[in-house]
RNA sequence: CGCGGGGUGGAGCAGCUCGGUAGCUCGUCGGGCUCAUAACCCGAAGGUCGUAGGUUCAAAUCCUGCCCCCGCAA
């Protein structure tokens, strides 16, 4: 069996596979990731995670902008890869480079398909409240998140997860998952099942908007975003013309006029539209995470109780 | 050269504009008071004010280089 493949992906999500697969004794013949950005304070090119981690097991790298030229399309097809792994890649691939490959590519997504295509559906399925999540390993189709599945794998979405740790978790389990099946997956064996397309859902892209804190939703609402908008955009409030950011919070059991400020005792103690919130670590403009209630210890003033927000 | 904020006892902050022997709210330790409380009272320890130089009789405060952290924007 031949195990010539490409490994195409761009964040730290695809470079968890990619370092999973090395580990396996599986590295890409070559590795496609997004060219170098600006990126940053101060606006410095900076290499994807992918691209870090090929160089230092020294795989060939390649950052076409994308495959509309004939010569990017062409040293893809010279690769002679037997398949091509693709994991938040974020360039879309056309049908000559889908066809390439003898086996053609493959995609982790980090949902259970046919459920949140798309952008964001990691962050989506957690700020849906839904208590279980998962990753599918497909194939790819030139219609977006659409291919034949040919694994799926579940995760339980607990009541501390927050985006970034629904990351961590689905990318490890993506990364296992991958390597698990590979030796199948390039003897052919796996069967693909089709999507059924009535249960298709989409996760859109997550927009800096939606993490203004609105305290006439319910506790259970904010907290959603508060854990689903983290490590970004991260959910935020405004006050006196200031953004704070809210790292972490938990339930209370107060009530009052949303929007109101109930206590200082355990951090920021905030009325909704039924129970209390309180915002337990938050982060001012310029400076770092502290524990609410040690910024109150200094800047109470600034939120006295019976005030609103 | 994208814009900007900040590094002060264990924590969070003030002081810096108008240089002159470090302050506040907590925490910690010891003692006291109370049926009791995120209670209160008394006392104590703990800081080369990021770092290297410069100006000055004198610098946390002014000037310069460097390191580190962060917000916006992308």
């Amino acid at each position: 069996m031949s195990n010539r493949f490409i490994f195409a992906g761009t964040p730290d999500f695809a470079a968890t596979h990619l370092q999973a697969l090395i580990d396996s004794g599986n590295t890409p013949i070559a590795v496609y990731t997004q060219p170098d950005r600006p990126s940053g304070r101060g606006h410095k090119l900076t290499p994807s995670p992918v691209k870090v981690l090929a160089q230092k097991y020294d795989i060939e790298v390649f950052q076409p902008e994308n495959f509309k030229a004939e010569q990017d399309v062409a040293t893809f097809v010279n690769l002679n890869a037997d398949l091509a792994i693709v994991v938040a890649y974020g360039v879309i691939l056309p049908q000559s480079i889908i066809d390439a490959p003898r086996l053609g590519c493959i995609n982790v997504h980090g949902s259970l398909l046919p459920k949140y295509r798309g952008a964001a559906p990691i962050q989506r399925a957690l700020l849906d409240g839904l208590n279980e999540t998962g990753v599918t390993i497909m194939k790819i189709v030139k219609k977006l998140d659409a291919g034949d599945m040919l694994y799926k794998a579940t995760l339980p979405i607990s009541a501390t997860d927050t985006s970034g740790s629904l990351f961590e978790k689905l990318a490890t389990l993506g990364a296992k998952t991958l390597v698990d099946i590979l030796p199948s997956l390039l003897e052919g064996k796996l069967k693909a099942i089709p999507q059924d397309e009535n249960e298709v859902t989409f996760a859109a892209k997550i927009t800096k908007e939606e993490a203004k804190l609105d305290f006439s939703l319910t506790q259970r609402e904010l907290d959603l975003k508060i854990r689903g908008l983290n490590p970004w955009p991260k959910a935020y409030f405004e006050h006196e013309g200031v953004a704070y950011k809210v790292l972490e919070a938990k339930m209370g059991q107060q009530s009052g006029e949303f929007g109101t400020i109930l206590s200082h005792q355990d951090g920021l103690e905030i009325a909704t539209s039924d129970k209390s919130i309180i915002l337990t670590i938050i982060q001012a403009p310029g400076k770092g995470p502290v524990k609410a209630q040690d910024y109150l210890r200094s800047k109470g003033e600034l939120f006295k109780i019976g005030s609103k927000l």
